[in-house]
DNA sequence: GTGAAAGCGCTAACAA
DNA sequence: TTGTTAGCGCTTTCAC
C-alpha cells in the first residue's frame, strides 16, 4: 500500500485511524501521501481483521423506490429495524430480475445481514438467487409468495381485498364494474385480476369481456388511460364504477375525469388500492383498499430481525394480512335504478 | 468454522460455492452440518480474498425515504448509476445527526464507494464523520452546503427560487403574502425564510411579524396548520397568498382550505416547492417552484461517479441548480383592487 | 515513536 | 475426490 511511499506500515495504519502514538512530522507526510495517491482503504478488510460486528443492518429490496407503496413500509421497517439497533438500505430493482439478483448478491458480499425482498417477478421466474440464499442460511422475508420453494412471506389477500370492493359496489347498485390493471407480470397484477374474475363468477352481475384494462401502475398510467377510455366512453354506460390497480392510478384517474367534466362519485366511482397517506387528502378524497402499510413494514422487519437473531434455524412462516375498504367520496349509494340515471346525468352532463 | 463439525475445509468451501468437485454424499453431509449450525458464510472474507472488484455501488443518504423529494431524486441517481454499473442503496436518517454517522461508517466498512449526502443539519453541526471521510478519500457529494468543511455539493438556489415566487405574487396583485415554513433546524427552512425576509426588505410591499408561519414538512403539517390558521382567519385579510415550504405541505393547506370552503386561487394563492409529480396532477394543479429533481439526481451521481472513478483527486465542486416558477392553477392574477375583493369574496363565500 | 509479524475467514492452487 | 497451505489488506501486539 502506500508504505512504500514514505515509512513504514504499521506507522499508515496508525495514522488512518487517528491514533496519537505518531509524530506529527511523519503524521502530515503520510497523510500527504495518501492523498497523493488517492488511496481508499478497504471496509472489508478492517472489519474482518477487527472482527467487530461491523454496523447491523438490513436490505429492502423494492420494486420502484419513488412508489408511495415502497416508501410506506419503507418507514414501517425502518422504524422496527432501528428499535433493534439496525440499519436499513433500500434498493430498487425497477422490476427487472437480474437487478433483484445482483442486490441480492451485494446483500451477501457486503455482509447485509437479512433482506426483505418485493420481488421483481416475470414470466420466467428465476429463483436461483434465493436457494443460493437458503444455501447460505442467509435470512430473508418476501412480500409476495413465490412458487417452487419454500420462503418466509408476508403477504396481501389480494383476493379478498378486492372481492369486498366489488361486492361494496355492487351493493352501492353498480352493474358497470371495470379494473384498471396494473403491470403485466407482477404477481400483484395477476392476483387481483384473477380476484375480479372470481368475484363476478360467483354474483349475479355480469363481467363484460372489456371489464379489464391493462393500464400500469403510475400516476401517468391512470391519467393515460383514464383520458382513453372516457373521453370515447358511451355516456349511456354510466354510472360506472372503476377498481384502479393502486391509490397513485386512482389519482391520475381522478384528475383525467376531472379534466372531462364528469362527476365523481356520481357519473363514475373510483376505488384505489394501498391507502397511501395522500389518499385522504386528495379532492375529492378516496375510497381504497389497504392495509396500514406502515404496520406491514413493521411486522415485516419483525420476521426478519427474529430469524437473524435466532441461532437456530426457525420454521418458515407464511402470514396473509386482511385489507379493508376504506369508505371516503369517490364512491356513494347510487339513488336511483340505473335506468333513470342514465338520462339524468347525461342532461347534466351537457347542461 | 464447520469443519470440526463434519468432514475437512476446503471441501466445505467448495460445497457453499457449488462447484462439481464434490461427492453427493459428503455434500449432503457438510449442507446438513451447516443447517444445523446455523451457519452463515462471512461475506467480508470471501470479498477479501477473491479480490473481486465486489459489486460497484453508491449509497444515498436522505432525510425521510418516504418525501416525494428524496423518492425523485433517487430515480436520478439510481437511472445515472445504473448506466455506470453502480448499484444504489438508499438509507434514511430521519434527520437524525449520529443517524447520518452510523450510517456513513457503516457503507465505509462495506465497502460503498461513495455517497450522496443530504445532510441532517441540527444546530450543533457536528461535521467529524466528513472529515473523516476526507482523510479516507471516499467520494461524496453533499446537496446542501455545509459551513466548516471544503466538500463537493449540489443544491439549489433557494434565494432565487423564492424571490421569483414572491415577485409574482406582488405582481399579480397580492399585498398579504405569508410562508409556510419547514422543518425547524433544516437548512432549506432557514434559506427559504430568509430568502422570504429579504425579497420584502427590497420591496414596496411590507412583511408582516406573523408572515413566516412555523409548519413542518408534511402532508398533515400542511394540513394541521392550513386548519388552524385559516378556520380563524380574518376574511377582511383576503385575498392572500401562501408560499408553502414544499409541495405537500401545499397538499395539505389545499386540502384543509377546500375543507373550509375557501376558494383558491381567489381567496387564498397556493405556491408549492418541488414540481413533484403529483403536482400537475392535484386538483387544482399546483403552482410551484422547481428544478427537476430526476435530473439533480443524475447530475450528483455523476458528480460522485466522477470522483469515483478519478484516480487523481478532483478539486472540489460546488454547484447550484436554479429552479423556475411553473404556473399552474393555484394562483391566478386578481382582476380587482383587494379592497373590492373583499367583499366580493365574503358574498361568495356567504352565498 | 516506529517496524515486524501474526492472523481475521475465506478461496484457490496444488498435493495427496 | 479430498485435505493442506498460502495469502487477500488490514489491525494489533510486541520488540526495538
Amino acid at each position: 500500500v502506500a508504505k512504500k511511499a514514505g515509512v513504514s506500515i504499521g506507522t499508515v495504519s496508525n495514522v488512518i485511524n487517528g491514533r496519537p502514538t505518531v509524530s506529527d512530522q511523519i503524521r502530515d507526510r503520510v497523510l500527504k501521501i495518501i492523498r497523493e495517491l488517492n488511496f481508499r482503504p478497504q471496509g472489508h478488510a478492517q472489519t474482518l481483521r477487527q472482527q467487530q460486528v461491523s454496523h447491523k443492518c438490513i436490505g429492502f429490496i423494492v420494486r420502484k423506490i419513488d412508489h408511495p407503496w415502497s416508501s410506506a413500509i419503507s418507514t414501517g421497517v425502518k422504524h422496527y429495524a432501528n428499535q433493534k439497533g439496525y440499519l436499513v438500505y433500500v434498493a430498487s430493482t425497477e422490476s427487472k430480475h437480474n437487478s433483484e439478483q445482483e442486490i441480492v448478491q451485494s446483500f451477501v458480499s457486503k455482509q447485509v445481514q437479512g433482506a426483505i425482498i418485493a420481488p421483481a417477478l416475470d414470466d420466467t421466474v428465476e429463483i436461483d438467487h434465493l436457494f443460493r440464499l437458503k444455501i447460505n442460511n442467509f435470512p430473508f422475508v418476501m412480500l409476495e409468495d413465490v412458487h417452487g420453494i419454500q420462503v418466509n412471506v408476508l403477504s396481501i389477500d389480494n383476493t379478498e381485498a378486492i372481492s369486498s370492493a366489488v361486492k361494496y359496489l355492487i351493493k352501492c347498485g353498480h352493474t358497470n364494474i371495470i379494473h384498471f390493471a396494473g403491470t403485466a407480470n407482477e404477481s400483484h397484477t395477476i392476483e387481483r385480476i384473477n380476484a375480479f374474475r372470481q368475484v363476478f363468477s360467483e354474483s349475479a352481475v355480469k363481467l363484460r369481456k372489456d371489464s379489464i384494462v391493462s393500464c400500469g401502475g403510475e400516476l401517468k398510467d391512470g391519467y393515460r388511460v383514464g383520458i382513453d377510455y372516457f373521453s370515447n366512453a358511451d355516456k349511456n354506460k354510466f354510472p360506472m364504477a372503476v377498481i384502479c390497480f393502486n391509490d397513485v392510478v386512482a389519482f391520475g384517474l381522478l384528475s383525467a375525469l376531472k379534466e372531462l367534466d364528469i362527476n365523481v362519485p356520481n357519473q363514475v366511482a373510483v376505488i384505489g388500492f394501498d391507502d397511501i397517506e395522500m389518499a385522504k387528502y386528495w379532492t375529492p378524497s378516496l375510497t381504497t383498499i389497504g392495509t396500514s402499510l406502515f404496520d406491514m413494514g413493521e411486522k415485516a422487519a419483525e420476521m426478519l430481525i427474529n430469524i437473524i437473531e435466532s441461532d437456530k434455524i426457525l420454521p418458515i412462516q407464511k402470514i396473509t394480512l386482511h385489507a379493508d375498504l376504506i369508505l371516503r367520496k369517490t364512491t356513494c349509494k347510487l339513488k336511483r335504478t340505473p335506468g333513470s340515471m342514465i338520462k339524468n346525468f347525461h342532461k347534466q352532463a351537457v347542461g
